[in-house]
DNA sequence: ACCTGAACACCGTTCAAGT
DNA sequence: ACCTGAACACCGTTCAAGT
């Protein structure tokens, strides 16, 4: 009455073994295709045929997945930029990382508090390491205005990730800018004469504003 | 069968009346007491004695909900501390900032994307721009130099945030300072002789260095 | 020994139906 | 007109029970 599915049946569909790369694979895809907010343990289990019980198997949760997800797309960030100076080398390497995480703002949020461990991850933290010993800078420079660098850069693509993705949040934002626009002259003079600045460039010539803010600052 | 309920039984538990700041003080109490991500619609209208759809008459949803408490915790950052020199009290401000933003890192990771508008968050960029403006920044330096701190008080606060709570996120983060340590000096000759400093000082020695950096970066 | 179905304990948001 | 119960469409993670 119910017999077993003979062998040839099985053979067609060819559901792939499951593995920890496997997983992170159909995990990128999702993202790129739909949002990081459509990679769920439950999505990508049916993605893969599978339970979400069976993930855990390969992956410790969604936080680690969230750091694999991440060091996969670091692969994208362009190490070698054209520039004369190690200044506009560093600029062309963290624009091309601003670049990568604004495609995807929602893992650039998820990037904050999780630092991933990867392949790709080093080859970034070296290269950036090398430009700053190229500029000058001591040890202790390097290792922590690294650290300020990449903190920064997520942070810019982070806070203008809900800006672009949903409906409303332009209004959101108006909502702040508003805020700042009528602000008393009275109990706030400084945003009230700075109202135009405070709410001027875009969000790629504030990056760049900063990048150069940061490198002046790191070498004193 | 089902008599109305006597004016003295409704008298005694005396429901209060749903309001905004009824809600949004409510949801920095369960904040206060249990974390953030207890902070829910369905909790909080537990709390309030009432369902989740009641909620939503008075908060758009959960983001405006966070910039709300987000505000409302700005309240205790102190916007005077002492100091001699305009640097100082800069500094001050900004670890009160980090100080508040510590203790509940959640809010942190949440005000990365959602600027909050109100009065708290208004005085403290107020505070800020003087602050640059004594320093002698131009228009542009103190109102670009504003957001460039305050993402990354808010970053690095957010960045810790994992750290602390969770019981196995001590087990992740060795994870990442073991690749950094034990990096191969051929393909990665940088993160190989800057080891000790990649992971050096404390959270709050480097943002007071990262202090450091951006206020000398942002008046060149 | 390895894998996973089903369950546990939740979510945010909407809307039809009540008062 | 105002409010909300119940439903919709989901979550991450665990663990007992199967193969």
């Amino acid at each position: 009455m119910s017999p077993r599915v003979p062998v040839s049946r099985r053979e067609r569909p060819a559901k792939p073994a499951l593995s920890r790369e496997g997983i992170v694979a159909t995990a990128v895809a999702v993202m790129r295709a739909e949002g990081l907010e459509k990679v769920t343990m439950r999505r990508l289990a049916k993605e893969l045929d599978t339970g979400p019980a069976s993930l855990y198997v390969y992956v410790a949760g969604m936080a680690e997945l969230h750091a694999a997800v991440l060091d996969e797309l670091l692969g994208e960030v362009d190490l070698d930029p054209a520039g004369e100076t190690w200044r506009d080398r560093l600029a062309g390497v963290l624009a091309s990382c601003t670049g990568v995480l604004f495609q995807h703002p929602a893992l650039a949020r998820a990037a904050i508090s999780v630092r991933p461990a990867g392949e790709n991850y080093l080859a970034l933290v070296e290269k950036l390491l090398a430009l700053l010993k190229e500029g000058g800078a001591d040890d202790r420079q390097a290792a922590w205005g690294v650290d300020l660098l990449l903190q920064l850069t997520t942070a810019s693509a982070a806070e203008h990730s809900t800006r672009d993705q949903a409906g409303r949040t332009e209004a959101e934002w108006s909502q702040v800018t508003r805020a700042l626009q009528t602000a008393d002259a009275r109990t706030h003079p400084h945003i009230h004469a700075l109202a135009g600045e405070l709410i001027s460039g875009s969000p790629q010539a504030r990056f760049d504003w900063f990048v150069d803010v940061l490198t002046a600052g790191i070498l004193h």
